[in-house]
RNA sequence: GGGCGCUUAGCUCAGUUGGUUAGAGCACUUCUUUUACACAGAAGGGGUCGGGGGUUCGAGUCCCUCAGCGCCCA
């Protein structure tokens, strides 16, 4: 495509996957450095993310857009800045999810069931469906622009992965800190099997409140308790009331009668009880609550299940036997209704346990499983924070992630699902137990041939847990291993904090007795446009599909990336995506802009006087335009500003003031500036550098950001510059500006402060002329006279009159600039720019009243800034401020003081 | 009950070593299709930073307190 046929708009669909393809192919996405290689240097620093492993049936969403926008920033910034970049992609088995998924895709199509099918027979067929869908969103991920190297994609069912699981398994369990046992865990009867601790959640819901009472046994007197859970009276194994309790104090020992089974109980006395809530009394049922259960341990309690799998009543409930737990609750109170043992029921609000998928209720049962035991991996992981090896970005969610390791409890890890990694345990008749790596062939303590497996699986978060180094080939010490290992950041989301970052730090430690990553970077979750949360219910759910096919991959990832803060939470509306996207746009003609001007250069532009006039253009010197010298002065501290910003982790500013000052500065001010001066034989090659040398580096300060609108332009700048006078500039780039080198910064020169101010008087001066013509309905295409009186700044103001003419829009013919007029010009409008006066003879427009009226105003304000600063400077502030300070606003007050008797002038 | 966060222009949000009557996008008003861009340009209106107190020469920015909203943990 030649540049006079480039469209008008930026077209990104005819642009994005063409160049995601193109960096693909280009090899670009992969370490620069490879351990595999033979011309590996160790020496080269390494930067490594290893990808929060999305669901491997999940689809795209806004959060996953989230993750990927901010770690292709973070991975392609320190691409440029040189480390040999890795970005591990890849995702996990999502047990519980893809087990159902495929579950339900085989009752609907096949009418069959997992138990009909067995259990050989459904991990072929869930096989089988992650080989068709797994890539689904691995290729969502791709069109988001992230640059990860695929050739290392992990799955966690992977073989290699696998073997680090078992592996660990087994390490843990030699070490003690496996074992197996009966004890209170969570149990989804929907699914039929255990949950951690984790995947519970609490919501705050109405319920009954069951008041009954508690017979003393041989007596007519009884305790009254309360319960939300009728039925679980059926495991009740004692009543507790508090020791200190007047009413109760005297059935403190004594035996109750459980209503309907007539057993037996004792009456207890534990501090645990609260006085004030319910009747005082509680009821203790440790087979099925995890208080009940601490209390019952404190008293040696026996504990009753009193429910089977899938939640019903098992032969420990008598008649209830083989009712699900709410039929009993009914019935239940319908008998002791009857047997007058019932004294009320209120509405009562409570949270309620519900499973994270599902949402049924979980049920707290006692439950032979297998544990990790926690403490001193915890403990590890504390230290690892507390001693600064790991960083946690923001800070304060160091206190979360301590009070969450601090409080934590073993670590329920086995699942009764099948797909997943399976207990590498084996049993034989007599119940002796091998663990091994390899698959064994006989009892390991009995040698009997005749051994079975653990039916059970991990918890997914177990394989996710091992992560950062079993996707670079542990428990092998492969060169990826050595090389990459290890990692830079671990970038996620703050809500899997503990689900995941605890856990990989945790067995990261254990196992590699390194931490897994020096930086923890937390995002925050993304919100609709009013800060609701996003659900399908509510209907305001955002597809990034969707946004990406209306208004590009950049505008989606800008708008996520920037006016965000870390670990806050993100708004996001599609207008914020349309703004975006019209950025991508202004990026997109800006470029135009300069290729047109690269190409309408000719050898003969070439003034004798430049010669080797591209060292003196970029330092901002010499030869140089004072709006040469600004943008060059500013584009400068835009380069100290993004690096200061990115090192603190602050992506959203560091955007925001690069979008600032390409379409402020660059885009409307130099731009604008340089029409003119192309124009110009003499300033006409040094502008066009100047544009090139500016546009170049905005587009790889952006290029983070919005990767693919930088590289498509970017592109067409190569090759225009490679085949303009100005090929020097780019004799050292790349082909791709993904691989482009990072700006550098510069320290300042010393003439950068007084370019930077002598412009804002120019702009200033503008500004005041278009204003006073937009005031008076000057049509923009009508050329107005002007007459300066400019004191000390004459010579400036008269350097820069073609800018002046051509921005304000004057007749260059009737321009003068003096230092002073003697005589106020008639029938003219007076402006007053700092020490400036403009005045625009405006024959018959010239309204005496309304000018009156805007001096008096613009006089006024002046005034009130004298008198503040009068003040100020008689203050305490004239003694304790800095001397910087002090003489800043000295010389504004001088200003201030200099507009105000021009502005006195003009009104006499 | 404990912890954390938020409260800045009509809306959504920036504002990280405290420096002096606060910024952006969208929305709004007026003008302009000027050869990079109407997914644009120019000009303009709009807030004193939730309330109160304190530290300081100086606070949106630090401290205390109150209120509202949200999240996490128990």
């Amino acid at each position: 495509m030649t540049k006079q046929e480039l469209p008008k708009a930026y077209d990104f669909k005819a642009t994005e996957s063409r160049i995601y393809a193109m960096w693909e192919a280009g090899g670009f996405f992969k370490p620069h450095n490879d351990p595999n290689k033979p011309n590996f240097d160790p020496t080269v620093k390494p930067f490594v993310i290893a990808i929060p492993p999305p669901n491997v049936t999940g689809e795209l969403h806004i959060g996953h857009a989230m993750f990927v926008s901010v770690e292709d920033l973070m991975t392609r910034y320190h691409r440029m800045k040189g480390y040999s970049t890795l970005w591990i992609p890849g995702s996990d088995h999502a047990g519980i999810a893809t087990q159902l998924m495929v579950e339900l895709d085989l009752l609907q199509n096949e009418e069959v069931t997992r138990e009909e099918l067995g259990r050989e027979k459904f991990i072929e067929r869930t096989w089988e469906w992650k080989k068709k869908y797994g890539g689904l969103i691995t290729n969502q991920i791709r069109r988001l622009g992230a640059s990860c190297d695929w050739d290392r994609e992990r799955f966690t069912l992977d073989d290699g992965l696998s073997r680090a699981v078992r592996e660990a398994f087994v390490r843990l369990y030699e070490k003690g800190l496996i074992y197996r046992g009966p004890r209170l865990i969570n149990w989804s009867p929907g699914l039929k099997t255990a949950v951690s601790d984790l995947e519970v959640e609490y919501s705050e819901e109405d319920v009954q409140l069951y008041y009954f009472k508690y017979m003393i046994k041989d007596s007519d007197e009884y305790i009254p308790v309360a319960t939300i859970r009728p039925e679980t009276i059926l495991g009740d194994t004692a009543v507790a009331v508090h020791p200190e309790d007047e009413r109760f104090k005297k059935f403190i020992g004594k035996t109750v009668i459980v209503p309907i089974l007539g057993r037996e109980i004792p009456v207890i006395a534990d501090e645990y009880v609260s006085m004030e809530f319910g009747t005082g009394a509680l009821k203790i049922t440790p087979g099925h609550d995890p208080n009940d259960y601490a209390i019952a341990q404190r008293h040696n309690l026996p504990m009753i299940s009193m429910l089977d799998v899938e939640a019903k009543v098992n032969e420990n409930g008598g008649k209830y036997q083989g009712q699900d737990r709410s039929v009993a609750r009914k019935n239940m109170w319908a008998d002791m209704k009857a047997a007058g043992l019932v004294i009320k029921t209120e509405n009562y609000r409570t949270t309620i346990p519900r499973t994270q998928r599902g949402g049924e209720i979980v049920e707290p049962m006692i439950s032979e499983q297998w544990f990790v035991k926690i403490e001193s991996l915890a403990n590890a992981g504390l230290d690892a924070v507390r001693d600064g090896r790991i960083k946690i970005v923001p800070e304060r969610f160091e206190k979360t992630y301590y009070n969450w390791l601090d409080n934590i409890k073993d670590w329920c890890i086995s699942r009764q699902l099948w797909w997943g990694h399976r207990i590498p345990v084996w049993y034989c008749a007599d119940n002796h137990m091998t663990v091994t790596r390899e698959d064994p062939q006989q009892c390991a303590t009995c040698g009997s041939k005749e051994i079975r497996q653990d039916e059970d699986v991990l918890d997914t978060w177990f394989s996710s847990g091992l992560w950062p180094f079993s996707t670079l080939g542990w428990p092998e010490q492969t060169p990826d291993l050595k090389y990459f290992y290890p990692t830079s950041y671990m970038e996620t989301g703050y809500d899997i904090l503990f689900f995941w970052v605890a856990r990989m730090i945790m067995m990261g430690l254990e196992f590699t007795e390194e931490a897994p990553f020096h930086t923890v970077y937390l995002h925050g979750l993304v919100r609709d446009e009013h800060g609701q949360k996003m659900s399908k219910t509510k209907g305001n759910v955002i597809d990034p599909l969707n946004i990406m096919d209306d208004l590009g991959t950049d505008a989606l990832r800008f708008t996520l990336l920037v006016g965000s803060t870390p670990g806050n939470d993100t708004n996001v509306g599609v207008k914020k995506v349309e703004a975006n996207r019209n950025f991508a746009n202004k990026i997109w003609n800006v470029g135009k802009f300069v290729m047109n001007a690269i190409e309408g250069l000719t050898t003969d532009d070439r003034p004798q006087t430049v010669g080797n006039g591209q060292q003196s253009t970029v330092n901002g010197q010499s030869s140089n335009t004072l709006a040469d010298s600004w943008i060059l002065a500013k584009q400068s501290r835009l380069i100290r500003n993004v690096e200061r910003q990115f090192q603190n982790f602050q992506y959203g500013q560091a955007g925001q003031d690069i979008y600032e000052f390409i379409w402020s500065d660059f885009a409307d001010w130099y731009v604008e500036i340089a029409k003119g001066q192309m124009q110009r034989t003499k300033t006409r090659e040094q502008t066009v550098e100047v544009l090139a040398r500016v546009f170049d580096t905005c587009l790889r300060l952006l290029h983070p950001f919005t990767p693919f609108v930088t590289e498509e332009v970017w592109g067409y700048l190569h090759t225009a510059l490679r085949e303009s006078p100005l090929s020097e500039i780019c004799k050292d780039w790349p082909n791709a500006l993904i691989v482009a080198k990072w700006p550098e910064q510069h320290e300042l020169e010393g003439w950068e402060e007084s370019k930077v101010a002598d412009f804002e008087l120019i702009q200033e001066t503008v500004r005041a002329i278009r204003n006073l013509r937009a005031e008076k309905n000057i049509s923009p295409a009508k050329k107005i006279a002007a007459q300066f009186a400019a004191g000390d700044k004459a010579n400036l103001l008269n350097e820069q009159s073609t800018v002046i003419v051509a921005l304000a829009g004057l007749n260059m013919d009737e321009v003068k600039f003096e230092e002073s007029i003697k005589q106020k010009p008639e029938d003219s409008a007076a402006l007053v720019v700092g020490s400036v006066e403009i005045y625009i003879p405006l024959a018959g427009m010239v309204d005496v009243a309304n000018d009156k009226a805007r001096l008096e105003k613009d006089l006024k304000e002046a005034q009130s800034h004298i008198d503040r600063l009068e003040k100020l400077l008689s203050s305490d502030f004239a003694n304790k401020a800095p001397a910087q300070v002090i003489a800043k606003e000295r010389e504004k007050l001088d200003a201030y003081k200099d507009t105000a008797e021009k502005l006195k002038t003009q009104l006499k």
